[in-house]
DNA sequence: CTCCTTAGTGTATTTTTAACACTAATGAAG
DNA sequence: CTTCATTAGTGTTAAAAATACACTAAGGAG
């Protein structure tokens, strides 16, 4: 069975750059392709939309598919529509990035025998077709975007502590921050719930753990406060 | 002559949500509908994407056929790719706005017979598909942008007085901002060449006329210096 | 009980933002 | 040619925010 049209159609697909955290490092899951073209080359977990579904639901099923990765924080990036990048044949992608709490997922993803595996984000083999530059644009806005929104505590436990916390900004934004002045600004936005429990299994004093307060935070928001590392 | 698939294609469009800018009010370009769906009804310029051209390019050649206007400071906006928003069939739409000189254009759009036409951002007709939401994104993301990266000057004449940047702001920012504070801020930065002119014609002391520099602008940013208003 | 490691805390300085009102210049009107 | 109307142009002070900086506290390991 085939489907006909008067002019000539470009096949339309999803693409996801999703981002972990570990202790140390960003980490981005790539699968490694089986089919030509860009055959054995790691490339973003994606493809074809389906007539059926929306866009963000292709994002959301390819992801599942290829990395069983489920209920991933996602937001669109940016549609890439250059003619020739894709060797086949005319295909424009709509391109996604994600974050998700590797401590969820460190479990699963070992149990899971497909091609996915997660990488260190600044060391990455060559990408299949334009995913180098997909790549590029997603950390770029990923650092935007964590310094004026609280997107970042969807890399961490739903219970971090404060170090966690400002580790992560320095791993996404590659620099280091003042402890003082970052305990300072992130309790004075009043968006962080201080729990009556520390860590445990630490050889040395254990952190006080905070939960983010995403209920306070919207209403921030409503009334024009606005987030800011 | 047709073309045929394995499976189904969604439709592959591109919408331009245009901003122009006159004395007192932000405008926006609409096109009047001639056919069927929503014949008659108001809609953002735009149309099909071909299979020989990026989705960039496609923008701008509807741009140009449906409106007139070429050479126009584009970025995309954002993929609209929800299962019923075009009635007909399955739609995919690539959202891009648009900034223009509207003093470049004046001339133009009047000679022109097009049922294309400027309108007040805030006071729109209800437009066809999800057009109102198109527009809405546009307007929040211009809002945000603004404030962070000089694209305002694309609103202006190449050469333009303090106080018409100062309204321009207030315009899209919808806010008022103190005259001394603004200036003290601007000059600071940089980024303005003072001309040897003064403003004409008018009847009241003539202010002097500054152009944006570009090239100091690109400067800074690789320097790491941020622009916000 | 000593050592190692990370948690947790406050102050002083600098920079940035915000609030605020008068004089200068110019064309229009009489 | 004087007055009027209108917009241009200019500095200072107070408040708030950002930055720089170093020690004590707690707890497990040996």
């Amino acid at each position: 069975m085939t489907f006909s049209y008067e002019y000539p159609r470009a096949a339309l697909t999803v693409d996801c750059v999703v981002f972990g955290l570990d202790e140390a490092d960003l980490k981005v899951m790539l699968i490694q392709r089986n089919i030509p073209p860009f055959e054995g080359k790691w490339a973003l977990p994606g493809g074809f939309v389906r007539v059926d579904e929306t866009v963000e639901e292709a994002a959301r099923r390819e992801l599942q598919e290829e990395t069983g990765l489920e209920k991933v924080f996602l937001e669109q990036l940016y549609t890439f529509g250059d003619i020739d990048r894709d060797p086949r044949e005319r295909v424009v992608t709509v391109a996604w990035y994600g974050l998700v709490r590797l401590s969820d997922y460190r479990v699963k993803a070992a149990t899971d025998a497909r091609a996915a595996a997660w990488f260190c984000r600044d060391d990455l083999p060559r990408l299949a077709f334009d995913h180098d530059q997909i790549m590029e644009t997603a950390y770029q806005r990923l650092q935007n975007k964590v310094r004026y929104q609280p997107i970042g505590f969807e890399l961490l436990p739903q219970k971090f502590t404060l170090t966690q916390l400002q580790k992560l900004y320095e791993i996404i934004l590659n620099r280091t921050l003042d402890k003082r002045n970052f305990r300072k600004k992130i309790l004075g936005m009043d968006i962080l719930q201080e729990l009556d429990e520390v860590e445990t299994d630490v050889a040395h004093r254990a952190a006080r753990l905070y939960r983010f307060n995403k209920q306070r935070y919207r209403e921030m928001v409503k009334q024009g406060v606005n987030f800011e590392i």
